[in-house]
DNA sequence: GGCGAAAGGTCAAAGATAGTCAAATTTATT
DNA sequence: AATAAATTTGACTATCTTTGACCTTTCGCC
């Protein structure tokens, strides 16, 4: 286990339960004896949003990096997009919010990937019905994708 | 017996029973006297997926290489996975498959995520018609999870 | 308001691992 | 012996971590 790893770790010890927690990133960085950018490092890699935190922070005298739970009920993109789901939507238009979801970090590339497959004409064709229809069709249509690539590589 | 024979040898006495080994890729190629990348030979020769291993590697400080055992028989599986999914398949089986196939490797833990909601029957819900329409609803769901996940933790 | 100290931020270089690929060598097959 | 297959090596690449020099923002004091 690297530097970075225990400082991750000391931080959730730390955060525990709470939805949010300051640090002072030289007494940290002091701490656990690295270069106050280190704290910097951790706080990109490990708590950033796509991890589920948010930091915010302020300079000068009595500065501090506060770490956040993420919690964006107030991202207006995400409630737009949400409104226009309310209704159909094309799988071209669908790619296009999973690539954009992809671009702001809220999902992973492979997962942007595995849902278009999911979301793909193949997996949806069926028309009529019942959930557990399309939901086996849906999956068989991922593992097929699966053993595409497989095949490719 | 050639060095790369008792390289796996000694892979596998250390692997013993146990179901995981952590191995330094340096520390093994200098325990043995050979080139680091004989180390990716014989584990691409001899621990691969045909054989019943997975491996995972982190790169850079403190990286390492981890030597999994795979279930056996994971081609066999799929095929009859497959063929199940020709018919229905509700939620919990679904997310049966779904945990399978993360603890194969065959997808990435946020993958099996995502599918989860995905195919969760608040996702699947209305039963008639319309690909768009699910699709939209499916998409949503998603998103909706992403929210729901920050809250959450 | 201006200045300086006290935070935190950025970015790129250096260090530490692991991965890839193809050439060279050795071993097995025909 | 000739050819094919497996092994061994090393140069080059990719990724993750650690460090440090330099930049920006904020606050308190004059």
């Amino acid at each position: 286990m690297n530097i970075s790893d225990m400082i991750e770790e000391f931080i959730k010890d730390t955060l525990g339960d709470s939805p949010k927690l300051d640090i002072s990133r030289n007494e940290l960085a002091n701490f656990f004896n690295v270069a106050p950018s280190q704290i910097n490092y951790v706080l990109t890699t490990r708590f950033n949003y796509e991890q589920g935190y948010i930091t915010e922070s302020k300079r000068g005298g009595s500065g501090y990096i506060t770490i956040l739970r993420a919690n964006d009920n107030d991202n207006k993109w995400l409630r737009e997009i949400l409104n226009r789901l309310n209704n159909e939507i094309d799988y071209r238009s669908a790619c296009g919010i999973l690539e954009e979801l992809a671009e702001r970090d809220l999902i992973l590339d492979e997962q942007m990937e595995i849902l278009k497959s999911a979301l793909s004409s193949n997996a949806l064709a069926n028309p009529f019905k019942m959930e557990n229809k399309i939901r086996a069709q849906i999956l068989r249509r991922v593992i097929l994708n699966l053993k595409k690539k497989k095949v490719e590589e």
